[in-house]
DNA sequence: TTCCCAATATATCTTAGAGATATATTGGGA
DNA sequence: TCCCAATATATCTCTAAGATATATTGGGAA
């Protein structure tokens, strides 16, 4: 009997619906609004997998018109509220490191790319940052007294945490690069004034 | 005209190549003791991949007999040197984050499972941190004056950075839990003796 | 008023990748 | 001699990333 391996975009969506009911588009918009900074899905994902929630009646699809238009509404079932449960309470599945960065960096290769690639990635983590931190003035504003905001502030400081230890790497790195930028004209007895 | 996704397994394979020819299994092996702690393949990608890049003419291939067994022995090409040099210095794609753990914690559920989610977190994130540091007091003893060394670190030095503000988070993370359990008591009512 | 565009809404297609599994050989130790 | 772990190659399924097609709707500019 082999395992099942789990859709994670059911559960994902499945823990939208559990907030409130919504549509295809509805959805997609709630995780940008929401837990975009440590989940996505695309079109590809939800569409599908919302005809297939149905199917396994975990949600409930109705039919809303609004002049030519027919919205496809969705809510969860007592069924899907179930299956949510348990997989919240399940465990988490290990993640899979693949890090394009850190691959380029260890093949070598030119070292005035290699320190593009530092700088870039540098300047992004830079960008999550701030992103993060106005993210986390704005939910205590507007969401101060909801019961669910500790664990939404739990997972922002995720974030703020990880970019800030590979800013502070980045930092690092680009020193270590440097030097070994300087050894290497050095060796080469080429000077150079910058 | 569309841009052409990027197989980023090829290049993963045509990097190790570059450093020694091998097979399938070797390179497997390779990965597994050099670069596991930022990136892994599986044999689903493997095998087919080095046949996709030997019609490519990215890599050549050789059979070697040895007693009943044929190995397939694959070494890069110029054209796949070519190839895996201008992937060095093309920009590294942005990382599509996906975490299941901070999934959970953002819909909530039961506390003591959410917990126990961080706790095994927390553990898998002292094991890794413990990992980085005797990979890195090994490389230094064994490759010592290896060029490519700086740059070896550099990765494990990303991990550690990594891990350890991670780890910083599970501390705040736990801490913060406990009081919402302790609230969360408050409020019932409850008052257990621990 | 009409035209255009951005936002809303649904859907599909291809490719990459994760993970499991099948199968055969080989070398070394009980 | 037998067995098992390591070596070696290969395939299959399902999930997910990303791009794209298509139609409607509401609001603002010409």
């Amino acid at each position: 009997m082999a395992k099942k391996r789990l859709n994670q975009t059911q559960f994902a969506l499945l823990g939208l619906l559990e907030t409130e009911p919504g549509t295809g588009y509805d959805l997609k918009r709630r995780i940008g609004e929401s837990i975009a900074h440590f989940w996505q899905e695309g079109w590809g994902q939800i569409y599908p997998t919302l005809k297939q929630l149905e199917v396994e009646n975990l949600v409930r699809r109705s039919v809303m018109k609004s002049g030519k238009r027919e919205l496809q509404v969705y809510r969860i079932t007592r069924l899907g509220r179930a299956h949510l449960t348990a997989w919240l309470a399940s465990p988490v599945s290990p993640e899979v490191p693949r890090n394009e960065l850190l691959l380029k960096l260890f093949f070598g290769g030119q070292l005035d790319r290699i320190q593009e690639h530092v700088a870039v990635y540098r300047k992004e983590q830079e960008r999550l940052l701030s992103n993060y931190i106005s993210l986390e003035s704005q939910l205590r504003r507007k969401a101060a007294a909801h019961p669910q905001l500790p664990f939404w502030l739990i997972t922002l400081n995720y974030g703020r945490h990880r970019v800030q230890a590979l800013i502070r790497w980045c930092e690092e790195t680009q020193k270590t690069l440097d030097t070994l930028e300087w050894n290497r004209e050095g060796t080469h007895g080429i000077a150079s004034a910058r």
